[in-house]
DNA sequence: GCTTGACCTCAAGTGGACTTGAATTCGTAG
DNA sequence: CTACGAATTCAAGTCCACTTGAGGTCAAGC
C-alpha cells in the first residue's frame, strides 16, 4: 500500500496530526481519500509539505501558499513576485549576519557597556534600517508542544 | 530641551506611538517622566529601542528582551545564551541563504515544475532540515500600518 | 479664557498559526 | 464479537505582538 495515514505524514515530517489537518482544512495539501473515516495521502503529500515549510522559512503566509497552490498548477508562480521575494530574503539576510556578528561579538566582548562598544554600534544601526518583522521566536518543533 | 516627546521618538524610530506605550507597559523602555499627562523620554530611549529592535530580529520575544534589561544591567547578558543564539542565527541564515537560491533559481528556471528540477530538489532537502518557526509574514512597518 | 488637537488610560479586539477538548466513529487485535 | 486505541469533527481556546476605540486630560495658540 503506498497510501499514507496521518500518523505516519506526522511522523515523517514533524509536524503534528493537527497541523496537518489544519492545513488541509487551508487547502495546503490534499489527502487522497479515505479509509473509513482515516485520511489517506499520496505520498507527494511529503513534497508538497517540504514547500509549504519552505514557503513559510522565506516568509510567504499560509494563505499565500494556499493561492500559489491553487492558480500555481498552470498559470505559474509569478517569477516577478519570486524574484521579489528573494531580494527582500536577501536583505533579511544581510541584516541577520549583521546581527549574528554583533552577538558574537558581545559573548566575547570585554567592554563594560555593550553600548559603549564601536562594534556594536554599528550593529545597531544595521539592525535599525530596513527591518523586516520577524514575528514571534522560534519555538520547539516535533510533537505536539505543550504551548503556542 | 533634550527630551523627547511620544511623538518624536515614533518619528525617530518608525515604530507607532501605541507601540512605544505597549514596549514601555512591557518594561522594554522607561519614560524620563510627564509633562502633563505626556510622556517625556530621555535620547537613550532611542539606542534602547535600536536594541529591541535587534533583539527582535535576532528571535528574542519581547519578554525575553525585557528580562535581560531588567536583570541585564549587573549580571551581565549571559555570553552562552548570546553564543548560542549567534549559532541558532547562523544555522537560520545558511537555510534562509538556500532559500533565497532556490527562489532566485525559481524565477528563472524554464523547468515545467520546479519539482522536476534537481536544484529546486535540494533547496527542498535543505529547508526542510532543521526549520526554524518564522511565524507570520513580513510586513510593511513604519506609521501605523493598517492590520497586524 | 477658550478651543483644539495631541496625548492619555484601559479594556477589548485582531490576525496568524495552530492546539485542545469533548463527543463520536472506526479498523483491528484478541 | 467486543473492546481498545487511533482518527475524526467542530467549536473554542491560546499565544504573541500589537492596534483600536471610547472617553478623558491638558498645554499651547489665538
Amino acid at each position: 500500500m503506498k497510501w499514507l495515514d496521518i500518523a505516519e505524514v506526522a511522523r515523517r515530517t514533524g509536524l503534528p496530526p493537527s497541523t496537518l489537518r489544519f492545513y488541509e482544512a487551508k487547502g495546503l495539501i490534499t489527502s487522497v481519500g479515505r479509509h473509513g473515516l482515516r485520511r489517506m495521502f499520496g505520498p507527494d503529500v511529503l513534497e508538497r509539505l517540504a514547500l509549504v515549510t519552505l514557503g513559510r522559512s522565506a516568509g510567504f503566509a499560509l494563505d499565500d501558499l494556499a493561492g500559489l497552490f491553487k492558480s500555481g498548477g498552470k498559470p505559474r508562480i509569478d517569477r516577478e513576485q519570486l524574484a521579489a521575494k528573494a531580494d527582500e530574503l536577501d536583505r533579511t539576510i544581510r541584516r541577520l549576519a549583521a546581527v549574528r556578528e554583533g552577538l558574537r561579538h558581545a559573548s566575547t566582548c570585554p567592554a563594560p557597556s555593550h553600548l559603549e562598544c564601536p562594534r556594536f554600534q554599528r550593529l545597531l544601526r544595521v539592525a535599525t534600517a530596513n527591518q523586516v518583522r520577524h514575528p514571534t521566536k522560534a519555538s520547539p518543533r516535533r510533537k505536539t508542544p505543550p504551548r503556542q
